[in-house]
RNA sequence: GAAGAGAUGGCUGAGUGGUUGAAAGCAUCGGUUUCGAAAACCGACAUAGACGCAAAUCUAUCGUGAGUUCAAAUCUCACUCUCUUCGCCA
């Protein structure tokens, strides 16, 4: 959400932003939004003027009641109802004027930095950098719930009797290794300074709808039956709606954190082939990075949180590579934004494992998330980034970790975590 | 889940219908004093919005939302949260 104020006095920027984004349908937008907050602020100040005049008035049939002028005050009290009720009509009209801009600035995507490339959507995508070798085996990989099911390592049979496709039993080593990638992702962030947290894994609908858009809401967000509750898509809306409504010292930031949460997704809509599996699940654990800051610091994390992801999977040996997203494809809320991506050997290309945003002030302006200041009080920056989501994470440790005899090597980081387990070796049935 | 008590500015805390945006204290900042500091004294000290070069002024806000009233921090209702006691439970 951006300023009204400066949408007010910088009209064109904002429209060059919404043509940079091939949302021409939006256009119209701006000028509307300008129109409502003029006619806004005139019916705000006519409101003002009458509670002004009321104000004064019911103070005086104080003074005249205590001196026991009754009829006076009787008189003045018409007055006053005369007042109230324009004032009824003029308040009606401000809260719907309130409205209607609130609905469309939330519509209005936030000014995207000016190194973001200009592409309509996710196929204009740049490839920044790659980092790692990626290799292609001369064996073929099987796909990863047969790699996982040859180690007795998953059920997804069972999950479907009980919950429904999109949901999965990961059993024994594979299950360990998924712990065990959080946990290495955890350490590997509080290494990095960030403080482990584990948040509410459900929120109240005022932090859903503060943390994302009515179309994302319902097509994500499961909710609790008989209780104003939803559970989590990801832990970030539980962390940033941790700093909702409030001023924050300026010698407390940043807020740099860690956070663990299984996150929970409808995912209304159909997918490919490439997204059977654990790929795209309604179910499934993560651990993110979240950095609140000043403002003037936020591009420094931005890129800071990039290169930890690209570091935490390359101690892992995974080949990965950067893609920045393009400005079509960036969500309304994001000033810039770069998936990771890791390196599949069996289809050859790379797929999305993290993505790290920029949102600017953008949702700490719709969430009141504030810093303090002597000279008036401004909006922080919100950042959030992919540790590691095991599930999709897996997918690539076991592709690239694969060996044409069918075990999967554990990277020397993991076994730690695996009990000293360096292989896990195919369950001969 | 049941009953009771409560929610006021950065903090403590007064305030039960009429110059109360809110006493007092603490904290913070500026000044006087001092060689310097402490103490003392004087002063400043909420947020958001409108208007304006600025100063000033006006409006809203005492957990949230609604209601009663000419007028609400103060009365009524709903909700949220906190505390106490009981119950239940990892």
């Amino acid at each position: 959400m951006l300023d009204i104020k400066f949408v007010r006095e910088n009209p064109e920027i904002v429209k060059d932003n919404i043509k940079k984004k091939f949302q021409e349908h939006k256009l119209e937008l701006v000028d509307k939004v300008i129109e409502l907050d003029k006619q806004n602020r005139e019916t705000k100040q006519k409101g003002d003027e009458l509670r002004q005049q009321r104000n004064a008035l019911s103070s005086q049939i104080g003074t005249l009641m205590q001196s026991g002028k009754k009829e006076e005050a009787e008189n003045i009290k018409t007055q006053v109802n005369i007042i109230n009720d324009e004032l009824i009509a003029t308040e009606e009209n401000e809260k719907k004027l309130a409205e209607e801009i609130k609905l469309i600035m939330m519509k209005i995507p936030n000014i995207i930095h000016e190194s973001v490339p200009i592409g309509k959507d996710d196929s204009e995508n740049v490839e920044v950098k790659r980092f790692g070798e990626p290799i292609v085996p001369e064996y073929d990989i099987p796909y990863h719930t047969e790699i996982m099911e040859s180690f007795d390592g998953i059920d997804l049979d069972s999950a479907r009797r009980v919950a429904g496709n999109g949901f999965y039993y990961l059993m024994g080593d594979i299950a360990r290794l998924e712990s065990a990638v959080l946990s290495y992702a955890r350490d590997f962030m509080i290494g990095k300074g960030f403080t482990y947290c584990i948040p509410p894994f459900m929120i109240r609908s005022d932090v859903v709808t503060g943390v994302m858009s009515f179309e994302e809401m319902d097509a994500m967000m499961y909710k609790i039956e008989g209780e104003d509750l939803y559970l989590i898509g990801t832990s970030e809306h539980s962390m940033i709606g941790k700093f909702k409504d409030q001023i924050l010292a300026k010698d407390k930031l940043p807020y740099n954190m860690t956070s663990f949460s299984p996150c929970f997704r409808k995912e209304k809509g159909a997918h490919g082939i490439e997204e059977r599996g654990v790929y795209r699940i309604h179910q499934f654990e993560k651990q993110e990075m979240i950095v609140v800051c000043e403002p003037k610091d936020s591009y420094d994390w931005y890129n800071k949180m990039w290169s930890y992801t690209v570091e935490l999977f390359r101690s892992l040996d995974i080949p990965v590579r950067t893609l920045e997203c393009c400005s079509g494809d960036l969500a309304d809320l994001k000033s810039k934004s770069v998936d990771v991506e890791a390196w599949s050997p069996r289809q050859k290309k790379y797929f999305e494992v993290g993505s790290c945003s920029n949102l600017t002030d953008a949702q700490s302006r719709r969430l009141g998330i504030r810093v303090k200041a002597d000279d008036g009080n401004y909006y922080a920056h919100t950042l959030n980034n992919t540790v590691a989501a095991p599930p999709r994470m897996l997918i690539s440790l076991l592709e690239n970790n694969y060996n044409m005899d069918g075990s999967v090597n554990i990277p020397k980081v993991l076994q730690p975590y695996m009990g000293g387990l360096e292989k896990i070796e195919k369950k001969n049935k």
